[in-house]
DNA sequence: GTGATATACTACCAACGCAGTAGGATTTCT
DNA sequence: AGAAATCCTACTGCGTTGGTAGTATATCAC
């Protein structure tokens, strides 16, 4: 039940984009310099960002990375299913119809019940939550545990 | 964000234990046969439940395993936290101080709901409600989604 | 049109966790 | 003594994680 460097960084990454890509686009460079984090590895995780349409790419000089929505229009929700994939603990919580025995299995329910309370908590939380808790604390973005 | 099998065959091997373990032991090689598990597998899994308290084993012929509370007493977030560990998402949402950027990230507080809310689900589930769901589906032990 | 700056794509790698398998040692009942 | 059970250590194939490396391609500024 953990949630990965994929995850985590992703929500780094497009906090970064939200703060720092007013009106222009934000360089993986600058993300990777600002977050000290692999421009290499960030690369890997904006690419999955980016297949599930949440920033678009401008490419050559100048090029970069934006929001394609408002901060307000992107949940954590999105963000985490874009970088870890679903979130559910199995496979039969987010789609019954994967098991065949969905109905007749003792503990299906625990596993839906354990994903409808953690989509609860993500899809409630937006993009623009965390770029105005970043404003409330000291040198915020950089600061992550690493354990 | 995924239930290995360690705790899925976890559940299973306690509500075995609870559903046929009433006033004797229940041995491993039982248990693997009703389930169709492999009996070697399911002996690293019980040693994790057997070391967190939650069954004491019987050595010799005719030993096995038993229950060391009632099933009404243990619950799925005892079984969970014995076979997969912590339930949290990351290391400080179940511990803050593991961290001591705690206060200043941006994102600990997605990680500590997410965690809340996942133990609010477990902890009120017990083992007495695994068994009493086994016996109103249909050969309900045996079936799993095997995704 | 030529650098400089950026993303895009492909490939590779070490380390670790998952899901077992294997075999022998030990304990206990009959 | 032998059968039945747990206990313990070790190994293994495979996929994921967390990166690194190099090249190709696109774009801007001059």
């Amino acid at each position: 039940m953990k949630i990965s460097t994929k995850g985590r960084y992703g929500l780094r990454i497009m906090t970064d984009i939200a703060i720092h890509g007013k009106d222009c686009c934000v360089s993986l460079k600058d993300i990777a310099e600002r977050e000290q984090l692999s421009e290499k590895y960030l690369e890997q995780i904006i690419n999955l960002l980016s297949k599930s349409g949440l920033v678009r790419s401008v490419r050559g000089a100048k090029g970069g990375y934006h929001l394609t929505r408002s901060a307000q229009e992107i949940t954590v929700e999105d963000i985490l299913n874009a970088t870890e994939g679903s979130l559910a603990p199995v496979a039969c919580a987010a789609d019954s119809d994967c098991c065949e025995y969905y109905c007749d299995c003792v503990t299906s329910f625990i596993w839906t019940e354990i994903y409808k309370s953690v989509i609860d908590v993500v899809s409630k939380i937006t993009l623009k939550d965390l770029v105005e808790k970043s404003s409330t604390v000291d040198k915020s973005i950089e600061l992550e545990c690493k354990k």
